[in-house]
This record gives C-alpha cells, structure tokens and sequence, in this order.
RNA sequence: GCCCCUAUAGCUCAGGGGAUAGAGCGUUGCCCUCCGAAGGCGAAAGCGCAGGUUCGAAUCCUGCUAGGGGCACCA
C-alpha cells in the first residue's frame, strides 16, 4: 500500500483536484493502516484557495468534515493527514488552522512547473472529458418568426451558445437547436398583419405592428411575380404567411450570425404536423394509456406524472393544441440519439415544465435526465434607473441588432452572459446609448491584449522560451497568477456542471486582475541597459500562459481577444 | 389562492457549508525617469426580517416581508 501511493503521489502535479485526490488516496491509505475505523471514505474532498494568503496556498476542510464519522477530534485527523502530505514532492509546508484546517503551501518549483505544461498544452487546457461520450441537444433562442429577436432572446442566444462551447470543452457532443414555431394562431395573426400593412389599412386587433412588418410586406411584394392583393383572402394571407415567415427567418438567422451564434438545427414545428409525427406521438401515448376523451377535446394526463391539471392535446374543434408539436419534437429529439435534450426557456414559460417533464415521463423517459429545462430570468430595460416598459408603440423593444448596432458584439455578449441565469438582467438604456466602455469586458480583453504587447516587446529585445527555471517565479504576484491559471480546468468543469457560463466571465476578470498584478510587479523584459536574464524567459512562459487562458476563456463566450484595444 | 426566480456596497452583479464576503461602475487619496495608466495600491460603503439544522450559514430548511414572472381547448 505504501508503495501503490508513493507511485500516486510521486510526481503530483500541484493542482486543486490533484491535491483532493491525493487527499482521498491519503485517507484510503489510514483506514489500511488502521488508523481510521471501518466505513464509507469520501470519493472526493474538497480543495481550495484561501481567501486569506496566511493559509497558504490551498486548504482542506476534511479534518473538519470527516473526523466526526471515525470518531476521531477534527485535529487529530488533521494531523495525521498533515504528516503524509509533507512527504509529497513539491508540498513545501503544511500547516494545521484554527479548529482543523489543513493549509498546504507548495514550493515555488511544483507552482510555477505549470506555466510551462499550460503553454504546452495551448488550447487543450482546460479541455476535460466528463461529459465525453454524451450527445446533447440543445434548444435555445427558438422565438416565433413573427419578429425580429428582443432583448431577452438575446440573453438566451448568447448564454446557450456559450454553453454549447462549455459542455463541448468537457468532451461532450452537442448540437445547437432552434425551434422554429411556424405553426399556428400566432403565425396566422403574423400573415394577416402583413396583408394589412400591404394594403395600408391598420394593424389588426391582436395583429404584430412596428417597421418590420411594412418592411417584409413591402419585401414580400416586390419578391413575388403574382398581384397578390387581388387574390381572395386565404390565398392572399397564405401567401404573405409562407413568404413572410421565410424572410422572417432568413432575417433573425442572419442577426444570430452577425452575433456569433450559429445553429447546426433549425427545427420547423411546421415539420411534425406535415410528417405525421404528431399523430404517431399521439398513438403512442395512448397505448401507453396516457390518454383521455374529456369535452369532445383529446387530453393527456399528465397529473399522472405531478402536473396539476391535465392538458388538452388535440382541441374540440380538432385542431392541435401547441403541447402537440411538442410531443412530436421530443420523440424526434430522442429518434436522432440525444441521452439529454436540454431546454432553454424564459421565465415567462416556466409554468410549462411540470407538463414537459410529465411528457418525458409518459413516454417512459426520466424527467431531469433525459429532458432538462433551463429556465432563465427575464431582461428588463431601465433608462437611469428608471424601469422601461418595452413597447412596440412606444419604440422602446430593444432587439439583438440594435443591442450590437449600440455597443457591439463583444461586449453584447459578455453583459449577457456575465450574470447567472436566475436572476432578471437589467440592461440600461442611458449606459448603451453613450457607448461608454465602463464595461468588465474591456477589462479582460485589456489584460489579453497586454499579454500581447508583452510578448510582442519581448521578441523584439530578444526574451524567448528557450530555459524555464519555475523556482524563480517567486513573487507573490505570480503564486497569485499561477493559482487563478491553475483553476481554469475546474472553472469550466464547474459550469458544465451547473450549466453557468457566468462563472467562466467571473473567472476571467479575476484571472485579468491577477495578471495586471503581476504585470506591475515583475518584468518580462529587462530594464534599459539591463542583460536578459533566466527570470526574463521564465517569466515570458507565464506570460504566454495567461494569454492562452484568457484567449481561451474568452472564446467559450464568444467574445474577441484582441492583439491591442 | 397556487407555482417559479430574486433580495449581498450608492448602482449592476459574483460568491460550489468554512477562516477577514468580492468585482465592475460611482465617491475619494496616492502611483507613469523604462514591458500600454483601458492599469496598480489605499479609503469609505453591504448579506431584507425571524427562527432552525451544523463545530461552522450569504450559502441548507421553515415562516414572514418586498420585487419580478407565470398559472388557457394562446403560442
């Protein structure tokens, strides 16, 4: 046993989840020995940075949590722990803290060793394989094209595809998905605002209003050879309906692209009624027995499976209810060999989930398992502090290409992408409208752009990666570097875990601070007259480490890492 | 009435049960005789209220208060 863990721990990379494995192994190792009593050991402990650097470099609470069940004082657990981690290669100090603490410090050698191994690894760090082996769906955006994306699908569009890139970066294979809701009462109500607006008469009652409308009206008859406000009514309104929708649709894929969000699946619901899709899921969930004849109206019954009402899915006058297409859509989902299909919804659908899982469940699948829905807090618009009401009259909707038109891309996304997904977003109009920079995103892309000009100063005076000496990145400020660099893995890690890509922009702006500290502190490049030395060209790996990361992290949210600013 | 989300600094928001709760913007005092000051260092300023669980709670549980959203044979 000894010698199975010295194997283990001989030549540990100084990494969190190294150091909690370890910690594991450790642990395992005492209950052999006899030292803890029989019982289920922890699979994993948790490792982590002290707020407080006189706490060393990372801290486990392990004393503390597990020393109860072997009926042992938090201390004298520590203790014993202590004692093993001191002989691991590169663990230079460990301290026992306050109730039971155990705070590791590991030489500056087995930390800077990483700057290297980063720049090696160049952009395959941070890449993990948890997720390897799953294929996920992911549905996001999916607005009905009967106008152009809003503020809130914005907020979907560029938290989704953020997404896509994190659980691809933990090895999972994902699709991007768009739901396209060309079916319908609210697409009928879509055609006839365009035929008013063709013929200048006024929006219908519960019609669609604003320039868009007469812009694809006036579009649609200038791209159609027939006159087709002579046509009787249901031609005419099919016509503008058929013509309308595909502009429509051609107009919010093109803004989605500009965004840098690009969909590998746009799924017509048109699509399951025409297939015949719809009926087959209907079959299916009545041999299954899900289903009820109530008031002339079809019904599935999804109080079975804790919704609190059942839902009508095909109407009494035989038209099918919206819940129809999505019986439909989820079997096709799963028909094309997605373990996972994950929703994004707005808050304003959350009422949806019980009977969307209470489908998963009819069709046999596992709600939270094989149907996952995300829902999303809303975006509201304030103007100095003042809450906007977004109205079409007023002119006050706010979509994706008046949002990047204000203040670009970059900084678009990340405002969008830098908040967690359950809490409602304030955008602030008065802010766009100066196109100030007073956002985190510039603070981030500065750090990489410095790096840049780092590296750019430093070939140009001769400094090159040709040695590597990390016992000289000594400083402070590069332990503090060195630590954010080294977390990055688990950062993205997490948030495919939680489904948070926040925690990816949070992250970055921490590892920029760190970097610009450093930056302050010690030197790439010689001063004037001085000779390039070893800690020049070990630094300028750091350096390049903190460039890959924060080019990297800046690429799973889809913002630019610019050379200079 | 029921369901979901939220309540942390002046504002917008982070905080995976741990030690002295963070960032950006705003206020304010310093730092460009050398890699870009779009930066760094410092100051002031905060966990809605009340219980509970725990060695330890911003974090978990319950209740209350406040705000947002939702409760169709609409989509």
């Amino acid at each position: 046993m000894l010698d199975t863990l010295s194997v283990h721990v001989s030549r540990p990379k100084m990494t969190p989840e190294a150091l909690s494995l370890a910690l594991v192994n450790i642990l395992s190792r005492l209950q052999v020995e006899g030292f803890l009593s029989a019982g289920e050991l922890p699979s994993e402990v948790v490792v982590e940075r002290p707020k407080n650097r006189d706490h060393g470099d990372w801290a486990t609470n392990l004393a503390l949590q597990f020393a109860g069940q072997f009926g042992l004082k938090p201390r004298e657990l520590a203790e014993k722990v202590a004692e093993v981690l001191l002989t691991m290669d590169g663990v230079a100090k460990v301290d026992i803290a306050g109730p039971g603490f155990i705070n590791v410090t590991i030489s500056a050698g087995a930390a800077g060793e990483l700057a290297k191994t980063l720049v090696e690894l160049g952009n395959a760090y941070g890449q993990g394989e948890v997720l390897k082996g799953q294929k996920l769906n992911l549905e996001f955006v999916s607005a009905n094209p009967t106008g152009p994306i809003h503020l809130g699908g914005t907020r979907w569009a560029a938290v989704g595809d953020s997404l896509a890139r994190i659980l691809q970066s933990q090895g999972a294979e994902v699709t991007r998905e768009y739901y396209f809701n060309d079916h319908g009462a609210q697409i009928d109500r879509f055609a006839r605002s365009l035929l008013a607006s063709a013929r200048g008469a006024e929006t219908p009652e519960d019609g669609y209003a604003g320039a868009y409308i007469d812009q694809i009206a006036k579009q649609v008859m200038d791209e159609t050879a027939v006159e087709l406000l002579e046509l009787p009514e249901e031609e005419a309104q099919e016509a503008f309906r058929a013509a309308g929708v595909e502009l429509m649709f051609q107009e919010i894929r093109q803004s989605l692209h500009d965004f840098g969000v690009d969909f590998d699946v746009y799924f017509h619901e048109n699509s399951v009624y025409e297939s015949g899709a719809v009926d087959r899921a209907i079959e299916r969930l009545k041999a299954a027995g899900h289903m009820f004849e109530q008031d002339g109206a079809l019904w599935l019954r999804t109080t079975t499976f804790g919704d609190d009402r059942d839902r009508v899915v095909l109407k009494s006058d035989g038209e099918a209810a919206y819940i129809a297409g999505d019986l439909a859509y989820y079997l096709d989902k799963r028909s094309r060999g997605f373990d996972r299909c994950i929703y994004m919804l707005g808050a304003d659908h959350h009422g949806y989930v019980p009977r969307m899982m209470a489908m998963c469940a009819a069709f046999g699948d596992v709600p939270g398992v094989n149907l996952e829905i995300l829902i999303g807090q809303m975006v509201n618009l304030v103007r100095d502090g003042e809450p906007v009401r977004m109205s079409k009259r007023a002119g006050t909707v706010v979509t994706l290409e008046d949002l990047v038109e204000l203040v670009g891309v970059d900084a678009a996304r990340y405002a969008l992408v830098r908040s967690s997904i359950n809490s409602s977003l304030d955008v602030d109009l008065s802010v766009l409208e100066k196109k100030t920079n007073d956002n985190p995103v510039f603070y981030v892309q500065y750090a990489h752009a410095r790096t840049r000009q780092v590296a750019a100063n430093a070939a140009s005076l001769g400094v090159e990666r040709t040695e590597f000496a990390p016992e000289l990145l000594s400083h402070a400020a590069e332990g503090e570097l060195l630590a954010k660099l080294t977390q990055y893995p688990g950062v993205l890690a997490h948030a495919a875990e939680e489904r948070a890509p926040h925690r990816v922009a949070r992250y970055l702006e921490e590892v920029a601070g760190s970097y610009h500290r450093w930056y302050d502190n010690c030197r790439v490049t010689p001063l004037a007259g001085a000779d390039v030395e070893t800690v020049h060209r070990t630094r300028l790996w750091l350096n390049e480490a903190t460039s890959i990361v924060l080019r990297n992290g800046l690429g799973i949210l889809g913002v630019s890492a610019p050379e200079r600013m």
